[in-house]
DNA sequence: GGAAGTGTAAAACGATCACTTTACTTGCGC
DNA sequence: GCGCAAGTAAAGTGATCGTTTTACACTTCC
């Protein structure tokens, strides 16, 4: 494997699951098996090493949900990520967060990926009503985000209930669009 | 203002805004106006000042929660919450990720805490719809989890949403435990 | 066959980490 | 007025932080 795509899937995996802050330099360049002059030579920077692992990882999770066209997909797509990778909430926000929005780099990042789920969001609402709805895309942004955090502490499982709710708000949606 | 009160209110300031590891002891003493001998007598050390510093957030966020007998009330103290304390996500779910899962008293303090607000929103509905209902109480859990991290990157406005969506399921509810 | 590029190991950089210790002051109770 | 508890400032603990540097090995290409 490439030198560069091993640094950065072994950063994203230590960052994930033992912070940003807490991950020295040490534990990348030896769970990547370079030494620090090469990771510097790549990076540059610790908090550039993050961006690139946060662009990357954000391309990762778009595409994993590219091919969604209704909740039942995204919610399905979300469960599988889960399963994958993991819940410990969402990296962008935790980074963004622990950095305490002082990083130009890492603001532009979480932005960035947020306005994407967002955008993605309201794509899989207009196809499963037929228009665009911002207030439902909205409602199930807030159930993809909530479960998204609610999974690290009430299980996978959980994703099940957030499907079931979108489909009620969807349901309702409908209804509405047709009595009004 | 008691030494003890000031240092653990310091404290929770400075973690939630910088983050728990970012922030160092010098800071902790010096935000409390105190020497690093006393800080270490009260409270014996960081890890033990965090656990200190997220039971009391537990017991202040779960005061203002305290009269709410209905979803409107829930959204209304929540809304009133992100507007004094800030939206930066859950600094319970942040702490946790940040330190990996790996210290006890953390885990456990989190653990309390959501248990704590699942079983307050149970109340809430079941005040709402006149009887209990896990899978209603459920989903409004993910909207409450939902929006407390979509606030940190949407604004408090998302409240309002989060409280419409609120209203619909429990609607959704009333009229299947009419039709059933 | 020499230059350039890419990698290594390892030492050093000053700063900061959480935490302890030493030495000293202050206020209160008996 | 003596002792004790509770505070201070400041130095020191060894470890680790992110980053740079030095010195050297291996290809690849002209």
């Amino acid at each position: 494997m490439d030198i560069r795509t091993r640094l950065i899937s072994t950063a994203e995996q230590l960052f994930d699951r033992h912070g940003f802050t807490a991950t020295g330099m040490d534990r990348l360049t030896h769970g990547a098996g370079i030494s620090s002059r090469t990771l510097y030579k790549h990076v540059g920077s610790k908090n550039r090493l993050l961006a690139i692992v946060l662009d990357e990882r954000d391309r990762r999770f778009m595409r994993s949900l590219a091919s969604a066209v209704s909740v039942d997909e995204l919610f399905g797509a979300l469960g599988a990520w889960f399963v994958d990778e993991g819940a410990r909430g969402c990296l962008f926000l935790r980074v963004w967060a622990e950095t305490g929005g002082d990083v130009p780099e890492i603001v532009e990042a979480m932005t960035r990926h947020k306005a994407r789920l967002r955008q993605r969001i309201e794509e899989i609402v207009e196809a499963e009503i037929g228009c665009r709805d911002d207030e439902l895309a909205e409602a199930i942004l807030l159930l993809v985000e909530g479960v998204t955090h609610a999974a690290a502490y009430r299980g996978s499982a959980t994703v099940d209930v957030a499907l079931r709710a979108a489909r009620r708000l969807i349901e309702g949606a409908r209804t509405q669009g047709l009595s009004s």
